[in-house]
DNA sequence: TAGGTACGTAAACCCTT
DNA sequence: AGGGTTTACGTAC
C-alpha cells in the first residue's frame, strides 16, 4: 500500500498543473490523426498545447445505419466507427455517431451523404470547437501534464531566438475551477505606403503595463537629429526583415490596428510574397494562414499562430458602438475629443507620399500617432476586456466577428447532450410562422412638462427567465401536452409541468438550460455594474439580448418561431397591460416601445413629486407582476421595471405631412421624440440623430428645441438664422452626406445621394483617379442652384431656397404650430402660387 | 466565420389626367 | 399636375 502510494505521490509531484488563456485554436489532419492545437497565454509564458489522436463526429439517425456504412463504403471513405447512442434528436428520433480520424474523410462523408439525401446531424462543429465546448472550457484552461518532457521550459524553441514557449503533448484540459487572471500583451500596427501599395513606414505602439515602446520603421537614410524612435531601413524588403524581427522580439500576444487585417497586414504579406520573404509572424515561426470569406471574396480572415489579431473597428461594432463614420480620424475625434486634422482622403495620401520624400520625420510622427490613436481608443472603451470577457461568457475565439449563433451553440449544445438530444439543423424551424417584433404604443403627440419614463430591464432575457423560454424546454413542453391531449381523464400533476407560450407552444417548467444560462450572464453583468464596469457590464447586455435575437434567425439551428413569438408576443401583453395599469392609477400614458412606457403626470407637479411618483409606479408595477404571474401562471416574475428618466420637459410631434388640426386628435409619431433630462436635451430618431441631415438642421432644431423647452422666444431666433442662410454664412452647414448600401447598378431608383455618386465617379473618371463612389462608400453632396452635386466637384452656387425649405422648414413645422406659429409667415415666405 | 422587427421620412417612380 | 406606391436610408429598441 505504502509503495502505491509513493508512486502516487510521483505522479502527482511530475505532472504538472497550470492555467492560461486561450490565444488561438487549430485543427490539422497527421498522419497519426487529428491534431488540435490550443496556444495559450499563462502567467509564465506561452504554452502550446498539442492534442493528438482526436476524432471528429456527426450524428445519423439510427435506421440510416446500415445504409450509410454501405455509402461510405461504396465511395471508399475511411471511418473510424459507427456507434448508436441513446441521445435521441429533437423528433425522439435515436442516433448514431460516425468518428473520423481525420478532416478530409468526415468533410467528404458529409457531402456524400448529404448528396444521398441522408440527414447529418452537428455535421457543422469542428473538432477545436467540439473538444472545448464539451469540457465547458471557453476561454480560461485548466491542463494538466503528465510528462516529465513538459516540465519547466527544457524543451524551449528558438526558432526566432526571442519568443520562447513551451509545448506540451501528454495533456488533459478542463475548465479551471476558479479563473487566474492573465494579462495579454497588445501592439498597435500600422503602415504607411504608397497608392500602388509600396511601403513607406511602419509604426508600431504599445503601453503594456505602462511601459510605452515607440518606433517607426522608415526606409530611408538615417537624418541626422531625427528621433531615436525612428529606425532607418535601406528599402522595403529589408523593412519588411526589420518588422517580422521586431515583432518576434516584442512577442505581443495581441496585434490591434485600424483595418489592421485586410489592409495593413494583407498588404505585408503581399509584400513579403512579392519579395519571396517568409512573413514569419508567428510565434512558431510561421506565416499566416489567410481565409477567405465565403461571402465577401474581398474579405479576409486571419490565422497566426499564437497571436490574436484585433481590429479597433469590428470590435467597437460588436460592441455596439456606432459612428457616423469609422474612420480612425472621426472615431478619435468622437471619442478622445483630440482633434487631429481632418484632410479628404486624396489629399491624405498625397501628403504621406509628399512627406515620404521631402520630410520623413513627419511621415514618422504621423504614423505613429496613428498606431498611438488606436491604442488610446483601445484603452478608453476597455475593448481588450471586452473582447476578453466575451471569449470567457461565449467560448467565441477572442478575435471572432459576430458569432451569436455560435456562442448560444457553444453554451447550448453540451448541456443539451447531457440531457439526451443532439442539436436539430438549420432549416428545421417552421418558416411559415412568423413571430413579430416589440410592440410600439401610439403616441400622444403634444409639448409636455413632466414625462417619466419606465422601463423594461432587459426584457426579453427577464421574459426568457420568467416564462421558461427554451428549445429543449419546447420540445419537453409539447410532448407532455400531447399526453395530456390524448388522455382521457385531466392529469393535473401533467399540466402542472408546463407553462403555456403563444402559437401552440408549452415549455417545461423543469427540463431547459437558456432560463439559467441567462441567469448567470445576468449575475455576471450585476456583478460588473456592482463594480462600475460599464464595457462588462455592456459586453454581457449584447450577449443575453442575442440569445433573443438568434432563436428568431433562420441562421440558428434552434430557430424556432414559437420560441421568439412566445417572447414578443408576451411582452406585447407585458407592454399593453402595464400600461392600462398606469392608465388606471389616473396616469396620462403618451407612448411606450417595446420595453418602455412613457407617462405624463402633470405639468404642474414638481420635480420631486414627479420623481416619487416615478419610483411608486415602478414599485406598484413590479410586486403586482409579482402578484399577477403567480396566480395566472404559478411562477416567479423575473420582470423588473425601472423607472429611469424624468423629462422636465418633453415633447412628442405628429407625423409629418398631416397639418396639426386644434381640437382634432392628431397622430403622434413613434421612435420620434425629444426631451429636456437635468437641462440636458435629449433627441431621438429626430433629424438631430439622423446622419443624412445637414448640420444646419441639426443646430437648428437642438437651438430652437431648446428656447421652447425654456420658454424662450423663438422668432427672431428663426428669421436671423433664415437670413443668415441666404447671406452664405452658413456654407459649411449645408452638406448632405449619405451611405451608398448598394452597388451602383443594384438601384431600381436614382436617390440624390445616388445622383451625386454618378456624377463624382465620372469626374473622377475624366481625371484618371483611381477612386470610385460604391457601395459601402459615404458621399457628401450639396444642392446647387443648378441641382444635386457631388461636395468634391462642385462650381455652383448653393440653393438657399431649397435649403429653407427642405432643412428649416420640416423641423420648425414639427413643433411651431405647438407654440401657435406659422414658419411660413414668419420668415415672409409665400407659397408660391399658380 | 448566419441576432431580430418596427417605424418615419424624402424622393423617385408610376399611373391617370 | 397630382396622388398613390415603392425605394432607400437611418434609426429605436
Amino acid at each position: 500500500m505504502l509503495g502505491t502510494k509513493n508512486i502516487c505521490m510521483d505522479n502527482i509531484l511530475s505532472s504538472n498543473t497550470n492555467s492560461g488563456f486561450l490565444l488561438t485554436r487549430q485543427v490539422k489532419d497527421t498522419i497519426s490523426g487529428i491534431q488540435i492545437l490550443l496556444w495559450l497565454k499563462t502567467n509564465t509564458g506561452v504554452v502550446k498545447l498539442e492534442i493528438e489522436n482526436e476524432l471528429v463526429v456527426f450524428f445519423i439517425e439510427q435506421p440510416f445505419s446500415d445504409l450509410v456504412r454501405k455509402v461510405l463504403f461504396d465511395y471508399n471513405i475511411h471511418f473510424v466507427k459507427l456507434q448508436p447512442l441513446r441521445l435521441k434528436t429533437f423528433n425522439q428520433q435515436p442516433v448514431t455517431a460516425i468518428y473520423f480520424n481525420a478532416m478530409h474523410n468526415f468533410y467528404r462523408a458529409r457531402q456524400v451523404l448529404k448528396q444521398q439525401g441522408i440527414k447529418c446531424y452537428e455535421d457543422d462543429i469542428r473538432p477545436e470547437d467540439r473538444f472545448l465546448m464539451e469540457r465547458h472550457i471557453t476561454a480560461d484552461i485548466s491542463f494538466t501534464s503528465n510528462t516529465r518532457q513538459a516540465n519547466g521550459f527544457s524543451n524551449l524553441l528558438a526558432n526566432n531566438a526571442n519568443t520562447p514557449y513551451q509545448v506540451i503533448k501528454q495533456v488533459k484540459c478542463k475548465k479551471p475551477v476558479s479563473e487566474e487572471k492573465i494579462s495579454l500583451s497588445m501592439l498597435s500596427i500600422d503602415i504607411e505606403c504608397s497608392m500602388q501599395g509600396e511601403l513607406y513606414s511602419i509604426g508600431l505602439y504599445a503601453n503594456n503595463d505602462s511601459v510605452e515602446f515607440k518606433r517607426v520603421l522608415m526606409i530611408g537614410e538615417a537624418e541626422k537629429n531625427s528621433d531615436n524612435y525612428i529606425h532607418w531601413l535601406a528599402d522595403e524588403k529589408a523593412l519588411l526583415q526589420r518588422f517580422i524581427q521586431d515583432v518576434s522580439t516584442f512577442d505581443a500576444d495581441v496585434f490591434i490596428g485600424w483595418n489592421v487585417i485586410n489592409f495593413d497586414l494583407l498588404l505585408l504579406q503581399k509584400r513579403c510574397d512579392y519579395y519571396q520573404l517568409k512573413f514569419a509572424i508567428g510565434r512558431d515561426g510561421s506565416q499566416p494562414h489567410w481565409r477567405k470569406n465565403t461571402n465577401n471574396a474581398e474579405h479576409y480572415f486571419i490565422e497566426i499562430a499564437g497571436r490574436v489579431v484585433l481590429d479597433g473597428i469590428d470590435l467597437l461594432k460588436t460592441a455596439t458602438y456606432s459612428f457616423a463614420s469609422f474612420s480612425l480620424d472621426n472615431v478619435a475625434r468622437s471619442l478622445l475629443g483630440l482633434s487631429k486634422k481632418v484632410e479628404d482622403a486624396d489629399n491624405r495620401v498625397k501628403e504621406i507620399t509628399y512627406n515620404f520624400n521631402h520630410n520623413k520625420p513627419a511621415l514618422a510622427e504621423y504614423n505613429l500617432e496613428d498606431c498611438r490613436l488606436v491604442w488610446l481608443i483601445f484603452e478608453k472603451t476597455q475593448l481588450l476586456p471586452f473582447a476578453k470577457l466575451r471569449a470567457q461568457l461565449t467560448g467565441l475565439a477572442i478575435d471572432r466577428v459576430g458569432g451569436s449563433v455560435a456562442a448560444f451553440t457553444n453554451l447550448y449544445l453540451p448541456k443539451l447532450h447531457r440531457s439526451g438530444y443532439i442539436a436539430p439543423n438549420m432549416g428545421d424551424g417552421d418558416l411559415n410562422l412568423v413571430s413579430p417584433g416589440g410592440y410600439v404604443m401610439d403616441s400622444v403627440p403634444g409639448l409636455y412638462e413632466n414625462v417619466l419614463v419606465l422601463d423594461f430591464k432587459s426584457l426579453y432575457p427577464s421574459i426568457i427567465r420568467t416564462f421558461k423560454i427554451d428549445p429543449m424546454g419546447l420540445i419537453e413542453g409539447v410532448k407532455i401536452q400531447r399526453t395530456l391531449q390524448s388522455s382521457e381523464q385531466l392529469s393535473q400533476a401533467l399540466k402542472s409541468k408546463i407553462i403555456e407560450g403563444f402559437d401552440g407552444a408549452y415549455f417545461s417548467r423543469t427540463k431547459h438550460f437558456l432560463p439559467d444560462i441567462i441567469e448567470s450572464l445576468w449575475l455576471e453583468r450585476d456583478k460588473a455594474k456592482c463594480q462600475n464596469n460599464a464595457a462588462l457590464s455592456q459586453a454581457i447586455k449584447i450577449i443575453m439580448n442575442s440569445f433573443y435575437g438568434i432563436l428568431g434567425s433562420t441562421g440558428c439551428r434552434f430557430f424556432d418561431p414559437r420560441l421568439s413569438g412566445s417572447i414578443t408576443k408576451r411582452s406585447h401583453e407585458l407592454l399593453k397591460t402595464t400600461g392600462a395599469w398606469i392608465s388606471a392609477e389616473g396616469y396620462q400614458v403618451i407612448y411606450g416601445d417595446t420595453d418602455s412606457i412613457f407617462v405624463a403626470v402633470g405639468a404642474e407637479k414638481s420635480a420631486e413629486h414627479a420623481q416619487k411618483i416615478g419610483k411608486q409606479l415602478q414599485d406598484y408595477i413590479n410586486a403586482k407582476w409579482q402578484t399577477e404571474l403567480r396566480e395566472v401562471f404559478n411562477i416567479n416574475s423575473q420582470l423588473e421595471i425601472e423607472f429611469e428618466t424624468h423629462f422636465t420637459r418633453f415633447f412628442m410631434p405628429t407625423i409629418r405631412g398631416i397639418n396639426l388640426v386644434k381640437g382634432n386628435k392628431n397622430i403622434g409619431t413613434k421612435k420620434r421624440y425629444a426631451g429636456l433630462v437635468k437641462d440636458q436635451l435629449v433627441f431621438k430618431g429626430l433629424e438631430s440623430v439622423r446622419s443624412d441631415w445637414t448640420a444646419l438642421s441639426k443646430d437648428f432644431q437642438q437651438a430652437l428645441y431648446k428656447r421652447i423647452f425654456n420658454n424662450e422666444p423663438v422668432q427672431d431666433y428663426i428669421k436671423d438664422i433664415v437670413e443668415r442662410l441666404k447671406r452664405g454664412q452658413f456654407d459649411d452647414k449645408l452638406i448632405y452626406q449619405k451611405k451608398i448600401r448598394r452597388k451602383l447598378a443594384d438601384y431600381v431608383n436614382t436617390p440624390p445621394h445616388i445622383k451625386a455618386a454618378i456624377i463624382a465617379n465620372k469626374e473622377l473618371l475624366r481625371r484618371d483617379i483611381d477612386k470610385r463612389y460604391d457601395h459601402r462608400s459615404t458621399i457628401q453632396y450639396i444642392m446647387t442652384i443648378d441641382g444635386i452635386r457631388p461636395l468634391e466637384f462642385n462650381q455652383s452656387k448653393l440653393d438657399y431656397d431649397f435649403y429653407v425649405e427642405k432643412q428649416l422648414k420640416p423641423i420648425a413645422d414639427d413643433i411651431l404650430p405647438f407654440i401657435d406659429i406659422d414658419f411660413d409667415s414668419l420668415v415672409g415666405r409665400q407659397m408660391d402660387l399658380f
